[in-house]
DNA sequence: CCGGGGAGACAGACCGGTCTTCCTCCCTGT
DNA sequence: ACAGGGAGGAAGACCGGTCTGTCTCCCCGG
């Protein structure tokens, strides 16, 4: 059996996942779970539906997880690890020469995924406010935007700039926002962020001398 | 049929535990679902517990919305109305005495809103989440962000600032990543995005001084 | 023999929505 | 002046459907 890699953010030829390829049951459901949930919310995708796509029995979900909430936060796991970090972080960090355009191609990729006619939104908002911020599953998801943040701390620190922390927070807001105005039909919302994100890394760059003063300072700013 | 100005003197013998000062059933109705709604999202609350909170029989519901999707449709009017235009607009537009200053004082009303313990999140994004961009109840939702996009713009060329619609839909994305941060518990969120708002409104600054030209963004590493 | 897996009935709760029953107010015709 | 009736509201049974989750039955391979 070749290895196969994990269906990154797309990969399956057409329609939704299939049985193919998945041997065991566990992993076939959880193929299925990532590509309904990804799309349609945890809420709209019932366990039937889970069932009936993956070709698995109903004992046999429940054998391998106990519960819908905890094959949601199977998912939540994944989409972690393939959709945060293997598509935006890996992708920004590959396309850049320097810190600060690894930092800005974060904006490039999600430009282009922003494009794709199956764009669904960004899936830990999404079950953020589908929960509620009190909810397990919402608290799940915020602590996976909180470790999204940490990955842009990280990128900001290599590019040496001052306040990492509040750099990343600031700069979380422009991902955040740029997804919902994406989600409601603003295909430039990428590039509007990016431009504003621009600023943001001027506004931390500890300039060797002048920019001693606070608020804004001259926007022309070579760099780049 | 006209008359209104009638008091139920002893009639109305279940007083039980409706909204007091609603006297017909309509508006006992959809302060309830205002109050509902608002705080936990259209999806999570039926109608059977609108018609329980709102102590009102059942067809006495549906003769006045004549489905659940309705009653939604009522509350994301009055949650413009209520909202979008008293809460933030009208308040943002009281506070500064120059028009950029009415523009940034959105994120100071936006501020307190998100340091209030019965912060909500925002009714328009968790709809558009809940429903979906293609479901009626997105599209209103995306509608109504729309027109509180049109207000900041309105507010955009009062203080004549150059290209206000891109300036308003810029605007727009430090507002919904700010909400959305809020939700996920940074208070701060209205000050960072307020910070980035600042620079915003300066490089929509025509000035007649230096800084003309086409400005360009001059900063990312992309423009593809 | 035994355990995992497929198929699916079933339980219990809840969903939006319809409809029936009764009651009380108010308008109107004589 | 007063009886009658229509309208609106309260209470709640009911319907078909969906939800998560349990349980049974049978098969098949090691």
């Amino acid at each position: 059996m070749s290895t196969e890699a994990k269906v990154p953010l797309s990969s399956t030829p057409s329609e939704v996942a299939a049985p193919e390829g998945h041997a065991n049951p566990e992993e076939r459901i959880l193929a299925v779970a990532y590509e309904l949930f990804s799309r349609r919310g945890v809420r709209d995708v019932g366990v039937n539906e889970l069932i009936e796509r993956s070709g698995v029995a109903k004992a046999t979900f429940y054998r391998h997880f106990p519960s819908k909430d905890s094959l949601v936060l199977a998912f939540l796991e994944q989409r972690d690890k393939l959709w945060t970090v293997e598509a935006i972080v890996t992708q920004a960090r590959r396309r850049g020469k320097t810190p600060v355009e690894r930092l800005l191609a974060i904006f490039d990729v999600l430009g282009e995924w922003f494009q794709r006619e199956d764009f669904e939104g960004s899936t830990f908002i999404h079950v953020l406010l589908e929960m509620g911020p009190s909810h397990p599953l919402g608290q799940a998801s915020i602590d996976y935007l909180a470790k999204l943040r940490g990955h842009v701390q990280t990128m900001a620190e290599e590019a040496g700039l001052v306040s990492p922390d509040e750099f990343a927070r600031s700069w979380q807001i422009l991902m955040k926002g740029s997804m919902i105005s994406a989600t409601g039909g603003d295909l430039q919302a990428a590039r509007r962020a990016q431009r504003m994100a621009g600023w943001l890394i001027e506004h931390h760059t500890a300039s060797p001398e002048v920019r001693g003063a606070d608020s804004n300072a001259g926007v022309a700013a070579s760099d780049k």
